[in-house]
DNA sequence: CATCTGTTATAGTTGATATATAACAGTTAA
DNA sequence: TTAACTGTTATATATCAACTATAACAGATG
């Protein structure tokens, strides 16, 4: 799987890595129980520092979308994907908020922004990369 | 116009800001040609430093969310909000991308995450606070 | 035994965030 | 005119997150 990094950008690196691989996964790029190349190698890979890598790793982890063994390294969580909870939703809610105000404020209709969502989402699912 | 910030927020406060003066737009708490309260005395109400209210006016008045005259203060824009333009598509499905790709991750179906955000959408409009 | 895992520890740099204080130019009202 | 208010600018400082550099450790693999 292909990571592009960004050093421009205002997301932190350890951000962008973790928001990639769950996309990677998202798009079925990614499948359950599958290998992710080692911290080191990584790290190695985009340029960075072996604990950025390991920074999003432990992330990805804590939420449940991979899982570490000291030994084998790190795969895609092969039990399946976390569930959808309602800390999960609750989160969600909390992230989509401003940007609906901002499309409401700009008079975006409710029909326009979701059918943005709905593009948005096809297009992930048919692995479209970001413009 | 209440101002809620949470200084444990990982969200910077001129962002909080930022968002919930838009928020205020958005749900017609504030109308347009609104006058907002002097940096000083937003700076003195919420408890934090004078540059942080004018970091948050700075960036709505770039944005074309309000005006800044220097005799009469600071006014939610008379003219209306900005346009939905093609940058701020863009900058918007950057945004939702993260969003949407882990909801995909975890098995919410399209259905579900749009009706999300048109809830979301009607809540803000019709003023529900954030929980 | 050498090499690969993740993990932990320490130390340092950089940049964003936020504060404190002060001053300036212009407007408004007493 | 004077006093009190606007936004604006400047300087200096403190703090924290992000990132890097380097090193070492324990465990598994070949």
């Amino acid at each position: 799987m292909i990571i592009n990094i960004d050093m421009q950008s205002e997301l932190p690196i350890y951000s962008q890595l973790v928001y990639q691989i769950i996309e990677g996964v998202a798009r079925g790029e990614l499948k359950l129980g599958e290998a992710l190349p080692s911290v080191r190698n990584l790290a190695a890979d985009i340029g960075v520092n072996l604990h950025t890598v390991n920074k999003a790793y432990t992330l990805l982890k804590q939420e449940g979308y991979i899982q570490i063994h000291r030994q084998k390294g790190v795969v895609v969580n092969p039990d399946g994907m976390p569930p959808v909870t309602e800390d999960f939703l609750n989160k969600q809610r909390q992230d989509l908020r401003p940007i609906v105000a901002e499309a409401l404020c700009r008079g975006m209709s409710k029909e326009a922004l979701t059918a943005v969502l709905a593009d948005l989402y096809e297009d992930i699912k048919a692995g479209v990369s970001p413009s």
